[in-house]
DNA sequence: TTATCTGCAAATCCTTTGCACCTGC
DNA sequence: GCAGGTGCAAAGGATTTGCAGATAA
């Protein structure tokens, strides 16, 4: 998903968004090459998204971003978090429940998620060898995968026990 | 999905939906086992669903309908997928917008799905080393998978000749 | 300065629900 | 017959949009 950005030059002097350039400074970039503004309120939502531990819904951003600024409206969120993913920045996933939940990019970089349908329970992982596979199938059929999403439900260890 | 059906007792007497009944066998016996009824609407939704090529959502579903009987409206398709969905008969996928999509059980069993970005194609696949990879992946985490979703998005062939 | 953003409220879209009238079993 | 279903219309919830006033660059 951040393909763009490393395949632009490396040049030392002005480069505006540099790999090892954090998330904000390439939100800020982002902005600045599309004649977009940095606003307090987007600050906010970037922070609050930034911050979180990833999987929250819209709602809950706006949530917990009003809890801060009573004055900032939905309407802000949503179109923050529209230029969050055209930058790249905010990774959609599903919980099964029919909200658009995001993602920061994570540090740990790209994982997949295993959801419990009977307590809610989101568990990351990674696996290389189906990252693997899935650029093989895909190249098998012609095509260039851009993204994926790969979402496992299952029931936990804990809810088994605790039901069946 | 079809667990279920497959731990049944194969008893030959008085099994209302054996194996190797179709899926509208399946619909009605699922439908009798919790007392509720066969109706024309819903035969009418449940065969246009199977019908389909899959990918469809809700509101094509109720589109396709209608155009078969004016008279049918979106609360009885709603309905009847949510039944469908609870007899393990239809599948949800998601193409990337946000809409809610379902796939009748396909004869070729499960598969996932590559979805281009630039016209919309969706191109099916199955692979076994990536399922067992993910229940190798689920074990390891203690879960036990009931369902999975995986979509891979990226650009076909044709839209790379044409733009790329 | 001025194009862009914000907040508000209204609008939209998809989906669900309440209810009076039907109907499969 | 009657539990359960239908159609309609209204309600819901999430997201988007129009617009007048505010503001980053």
């Amino acid at each position: 998903d951040y393909h763009l950005l490393y395949l632009q030059p490396m040049d030392t002097k002005k480069s505006p968004s540099r790999p090892t350039d954090g998330p904000r400074e390439r939100f800020a970039a982002f902005l600045a090459q599309r004649g977009s503004r940095l606003t307090p309120q987007r600050r906010r939502v970037v922070d609050t998204f930034l911050r979180s531990e990833g999987h929250l819904s819209a709602e809950e951003i706006y949530l917990s971003v009003k809890a801060s600024d009573p004055r900032l409206g939905p309407a802000t969120v949503y179109r923050t978090l529209k230029l969050l993913r055209e930058a790249g920045l905010a990774h959609g996933m599903s919980a099964g429940d029919g909200l658009a939940r995001y993602e920061p990019p994570s540090a740990k970089g790209h994982h997949d998620h295993l959801i419990c349908t009977g307590c809610g329970k989101i568990v990351e992982f990674e696996n290389d060898q189906i990252e693997a596979l899935q650029q093989r199938v895909a190249e098998r059929h012609g095509f260039v995968v851009t993204d994926h999403r790969m979402e496992l439900y299952g029931i936990c260890g804990a809810c088994r026990g605790r039901a069946g």
